[in-house]
DNA sequence: GTCTATACGCTGATAGAC
DNA sequence: GTCTATCAGCGTATAGAC
């Protein structure tokens, strides 16, 4: 891995553990062993710097929700493996805490990618509800964009209320009352 | 107000905004009028300050919360309140934002309030839903617990979405996925 | 109680040598 | 490409005068 990697890559994750206002360049370079000049060679500074690692972070969350979502099954299948992946909730995710941050939430530039990975997510969701009620999955009485909404936003709360708790616990039973509300919406049931 | 008053809700104001790393003694002083020497004399730091103002916002929150939720009406409609309260959402959680603050979240002192603030909203929802099972207004196939933690996560998530869009809207579709998701669950419909 | 002075490391860079 | 030097200002206090 070369020098401009490795900073990005550090930059990954010093942003995903202290975020945006937290994460010093001197701490990127230090993590990434590479000194003041080699950074300031490769970036033009703190925010080009971020910038990348937060697109490559977007672009990462985007193709592995896509894996998810897009295989075979039914709508609620395909939810449910979304709401229902594996992680490590105290972490939290890459890109959304980045939307808790005044400086990134302050830039046009730095929002974009936070931005448009959430715009994706509530987007493709909403297309998969609406393939759910078409095929008589869901109750027609629901709204595949705000379904889609409490969907993105059980995941994005479940980590609030995990690292509140210090547990992954309220996470997984956030998850889990989502699709347990989300499966018995089967009109037959 | 006198100074200690004021430096406890300049602290607040500027947690609110900034965070507890983006919100620095100076910047308090100067929100607050005060002094260095003020500030230092009413409490012993930063870390002092933060927590009495952190302290003060939860008890407020829950103050908030139980008003909506402990009012007349059935289960489905005091959840809704809650879910429904008018929010500004792109401002956020002045106690949720917390969790995202890595100084808070490793200090255990610091995390107490924001622990106790999600455990007692989980706990007070979670009584709720299942007056609302025994009641017959909800299916008795929803878990109590993990019901109440998919509304609080779904709050808390919505604020993510709202930052990171700019706008108010994806607040407003998840809160109103989530009600719709429950008022449907009733075993009659 | 509040003020000013002082301190030391960190932040986020720029400049120029190698 | 990478290194070291240098910088003005901030972060987070402590000390002591008033």
């Amino acid at each position: 891995m070369d020098t401009a990697e490795r900073l990005i890559e550090s930059t990954r994750e010093l942003l995903w553990e202290r975020g945006y206002t937290g994460t010093s360049p001197k701490a990127i370079q230090q993590h990434a062993g590479a000194g003041q000049g080699s950074m300031y060679h490769h970036f033009s500074g703190k925010p080009d710097l971020a910038l990348t690692a937060m697109r490559r972070s977007a672009q990462e969350l985007v193709a592995q929700a896509d894996a998810r979502m897009s295989g075979d099954g039914t709508a609620v299948e395909r939810v449910s493996a979304y709401l229902l992946r594996e992680r490590d909730a105290l972490r939290g995710c890459r890109v959304g805490r980045m939307a808790m941050d005044p400086d990134v939430i302050d830039s046009p530039e730095l929002r974009q990618p936070v931005r448009e990975t959430f715009a994706w997510l509530r987007g493709r969701l909403a297309e998969i509800v609406a393939e759910g009620v078409a095929a008589g999955e869901f109750d027609t009485a629901l709204d595949p964009r705000d379904t889609a909404a409490m969907i993105t936003a059980v995941v994005q709360g479940g980590y609030v209320l995990a690292r509140a708790e210090g547990s992954q616990e309220p996470f997984d039973r956030a998850v889990r009352g989502a699709v347990a509300l989300l499966a018995a919406r089967a009109p037959g049931k």
